[in-house]
RNA sequence: UGGGCUAUCGCCAAGCGGUAAGGCACAGCACUUUGACUGCUGCACUCGCUGGUUCGAAUCCAGCUAGCCCAG
């Protein structure tokens, strides 16, 4: 049975091509090219999505002795993942470009390519696991074994054809089991450190990147308490979100933080921790996975965020395409653009954008 | 111009004769396939300036400078 392995040139992908062919699999290595140096016009070497990563990735599949394509997406990644990216921190919200370049390059355009290529599956270097539940018919997505390295929160979007078709091995596996056997295979990226912020944007400006990308400057404003009061001058409102404490200059003699954003003022308010906590979150563009509809509340745990640790909640589908879930206890900084996802024990029940 | 008050790190602020707390901000690191949060570490050989008293002063005294308040 043939497979396509997703790669991005680090470990996680490499052992992932090792295991599928150790499986019996036919395996072909991909990597895609998202996106050019001009783009990001910063030295981009080491990341997801490069170059140079597709050659680490061929130096893997060479040594396993696969095929390796390379596919180029820069115009797919630039409206499926930028665009979105950059709009959604010109609202005010706080975008992650991770899930997004899930759902839209490896299990979109990816999968295109598994098709054509013949492919019964696609394969991904994730923590998490798959199952195929006999009652309902469904396929699932589960939590990674060793929930520290879990990543099902960034794969909530992933539909039911998907699921079917898509193979996560090193979802019971641990990162040290991972890198051990990158290390006894000689992959030349054994010791490769884990990927770190967006991959677009390497040095972790991704202001400068957006201003690059828009060729224009995002103007100062205004930072103002809750009763309008100037507190100070911000560098422009995309520079923040919500929750936010370091980088604001403003010494107000105890710690404050971003607690709303205005993008149609150009003002940032500023407040105190307390105000940061609340009960509810409702979230739209929503999939879900273990049940086709909500049918009536449901007691889950849930996280707004990709680290946050999950927390106890009922969740309400309010719409055809809406939920609304609420905490248990009041969470921290409920962000907009952020994703809801919810979870029955491993299982992720599904997830939304928050709203 | 008379009277009073205050001058300590970028901001706020302890200190009251014994050899510079703390908070905020800031920087670095850790954590991390998003942005944050969080944690750890660092951050005034010096207390507006100049003299004086004292074994010893940011702390007492004098003058100067600056700012604030009241009076005019």
């Amino acid at each position: 049975m043939k497979a396509l392995i997703a790669m991005s040139g680090g470990v996680d992908s490499s052992v992932t091509a090792q295991i599928m062919s150790r499986e019996g699999y036919e395996c072909v290595g991909c990597t895609m090219h998202l996106f050019n140096d001009d783009m990001i016009g910063k030295d981009i070497s080491d990341k997801c999505g490069s170059s140079e990563n597709a050659l680490d990735a061929k130096s893997v599949t060479d040594s396993i002795g696969i095929e390796h394509y390379t596919f180029h997406y820069e115009q797919q990644f630039k409206n499926a993942v930028i665009e979105p990216f950059v709009k959604t921190y010109e609202q005010g919200y706080t975008p992650n470009p991770c899930i997004e370049c899930n759902r839209c390059m490896k299990f979109g355009y990816l999968f295109e390519e598994m098709k054509k290529l013949g492919c019964a599956c696609l394969a991904t270097g994730h923590y998490a696991r798959t199952a195929y539940d006999e009652s309902t018919g469904r396929y699932l997505l589960k939590k990674a074994l060793d929930e520290t390295k879990d990543q099902s929160y960034v794969l909530y979007t992933l539909t039911q054809y998907q699921l079917e078709h898509v193979r996560f091995p090193l979802g019971n596996m641990t990162k040290e089991s991972t890198r051990r056997i990158a290390l006894e295979k000689g992959f030349a990226n054994a010791n490769k450190s884990d990927s770190q912020d967006i991959c677009f944007v390497p040095d972790g400006d991704y202001v400068a990147f957006m201003e690059r990308y828009r060729d224009k400057h995002y103007p100062e404003g205004d930072f103002v308490d809750r009763n309008g009061k100037v507190l100070g001058r911000h560098k422009g409102y995309v520079h923040y979100t919500i929750g936010q404490r370091k980088g604001l200059g403003v010494a107000a003699g105890h710690p404050i933080f971003v607690v709303d954003i205005d993008p149609v003022n150009n003002r940032v308010i500023l407040g105190e921790n307390e105000e940061l906590f609340g009960r509810e979150v409702v979230a739209n563009n929503i999939n879900l996975i273990s049940v086709p509809r909500i049918e009536k509340d449901m007691r889950v745990k849930a996280k707004i965020r990709y680290r946050h640790k999950e927390q106890p909640a009922m969740v309400t589908q309010i719409g055809d395409d809406t939920i609304r879930v609420v905490f248990d206890e009041p969470q921290r900084a409920i962000t907009k653009g952020q994703a809801v996802v919810v979870y029955d024990g491993d299982v992720v029940v599904g997830g939304g954008t928050i709203c």
